[in-house]
DNA sequence: TATGAATGAGCCTTCATTCAT
DNA sequence: GATGAATGAAGGCTCATTCAT
């Protein structure tokens, strides 16, 4: 039962992913998530209170999943520039995985952001906390620059995470995401790592 | 008449623009968009067949607006650089005066994006090809990189534009956009222009 | 179309009557009253807010009705004796004209008892005042006792009233109800009245 | 078992008294009775064959006590008078003791009358016949009148006790209600008693 | 043209009832 | 017998769209 209870569940809720990300929120019928998972209308309504709460478990289950994968995936790694390679590596890879989940979260949850914002801050800030906690790592190893607040720095990088995904999701999602990490973490290195000479221009 | 015409054609379709940008495409009712305009509810489809409609002409007639005013402005302009930094002046800056009409563009028309494809196609290309000829003419007069196709930098060119006006809009537009136009120039000189000598690193 | 709206109102109101009076509040369904009133379910909603409005209403309207008609209907009797006379004659008469109306006002308006306090204070209060008005001249005439409050007199006759069209309705409304209405003011008079020789007893 | 089972038949009655005069019969929800009951929701079912069923049986259970209850304390009582007077204290005295049974018999089940015609004929029809023996009896004893059918006669006592429950209990059940039995009985035998000189005018 | 009352298709949600365990 | 998760029919309500005036 509670296997089947957790499957039941967790079917719902890709179900949702999958029918909000090809049509939207608005677009979307409750009766054709279920289906879509299986079950009867009325069993969407055992495990979620309505159809908004279903946008925003959404949020909060991935974002769970999401940040306890990374305490694991990062809990071993030595510093604090391999550890936001693979934040970066991560976040990507995990959308990229999963286009639908990323359409959700890029199209979808921000058009909702009034409810966003009151349910959804206790995830979005745990992740935002986790960055900063590289951060600070990072500043206490003399890898990051010091000289500017962890907060501001943390939202930048998220920032710029985000909006890399975004972009993505909105051309349609027909390059290789993962492959922008490159990229995104030199931006990140220029931008916040300590006064090094840039590599782009290093001859000396 | 004429102009009675004209004056309510226009009133609805600002009103619809406000009452998009406000609550979404979808929690925007018909109605709401009449009161706004101070017109009936019937009168809306005198001008527009459906509410689809109207977020489509939204659109087209913006973008026809935009062109216009594009190609007057540009056309007595020397050069193809001058004419780039002209055209990003213009696009952000007709965004920023109207962050109701950013609000749409770079949401609720994204939301739509299959009708989109369907109707759009032609106002858009015709901007891109805008964008094209200064490309091609930099390329003529040897100040932009031939190394590449046209298609290509047009597209890089718009797509970061509207990238930078989509992080402005879900940002809550809360710092001055026009103010970007210059980094974003730069970036794309340095991006696409003929190998010039870092700025950054030109220490000499 | 003045009178159209009127009319329409007039006739959901009167066919929800009919179906709640039939089949009870919670068993009536919306779209069996706009039938029976040759509307659109839609329609019933320009009217009325929902289908607790509805019920509400019923109360409301034929409250104002009756409070009207009985000022009209009683303003050019010369006593309080007379009056109150005519108040019962009105007030059992109007449900045994409309036997569907007293079967909603003794049934289904008790069962939401709850929010009939909220909203039906007023017209109920009204009418409570309307007897209250006829006891107090009836007081001045001499005609009614004075050692007892109005505010207790007055509930006391609608009470009584009450109680007697309650029966009538709960017993299927197989006998005239307005034949009681004589003995009703009989049993006020040897209630309230300042002491006769009772009537019954008039051995004389 | 047995008595587990008997034990849980009545727990969901008394369950659905409660709720059912809590809430009213259509805005009761059967998984409110379960968990009232302490049981589960499919568990009613096994007890009751629907909704409706439990209604009735609520009905015919406490019918059957209440006939059960009323031979057993009449039986020893010497006339006909006696036995109506303890008719009347255990009718009131029992809904008194159970405010919430009362609530259900005179609103919940009124409501529902049309299938009470239909199930619920036989208790009531035994409970009419127990008080047309006590008239009988009393015809018999030369202390009731003999000149009106006992059929019409027995009708008449029941409506009047059934009559002063309903006031009470649509009146918030806020006085003592045993308290009344007296006036009652008292209202019985100025009625139908063989003529005697009526105290209220006992002149001579 | 302009109006806005009227329409009715469609969807979210509830809850009595069932049935596999 | 007992459970309670699952079902799905049903209904209140919304709102885009129409059309008589």
């Amino acid at each position: 039962m509670r296997l089947k209870q957790a499957d039941k569940h967790q079917r719902i809720l890709d179900a949702a992913i999958k029918i909000f990300a090809g049509k939207g929120f608005f677009q979307a019928k409750v009766s054709e998530i279920a289906r879509e998972a299986g079950v009867a209308d009325g069993t969407v309504y055992l495990y979620f209170k309505n159809k908004d709460e279903l946008l925003i478990s959404i949020f909060e289950v991935k974002m769970r999943e999401v940040i306890q994968q990374f305490r694991t995936a990062v809990s071993e790694l030595p510093d604090a520039q391999s550890r936001l390679v693979r934040l970066v590596e991560l976040h990507l890879g995990g959308f990229q995985k999963n286009p639908d989940l990323a359409a959700v979260f890029q199209v979808e949850l921000r058009q909702s952001y009034r409810f966003m914002r009151e349910y959804a801050k206790g995830e979005l800030k745990e992740y935002l906390d986790l960055i900063g906690d590289i951060v600070e790592r990072g500043q206490r190893e003399g890898v990051f620059r010091s000289d500017m607040p962890v907060g501001l720095m943390k939202r930048f990088v998220f920032g710029a995470i985000d909006e890399v995904v975004s972009t993505w999701v909105m051309s349609g999602m027909k390059y290789d995401l993962v492959g922008v990490s490159g990229q995104l973490v030199d931006l990140f290195f220029q931008g916040i790592a300590q006064r090094a000479p840039s590599p782009v221009c290093a001859e000396g």
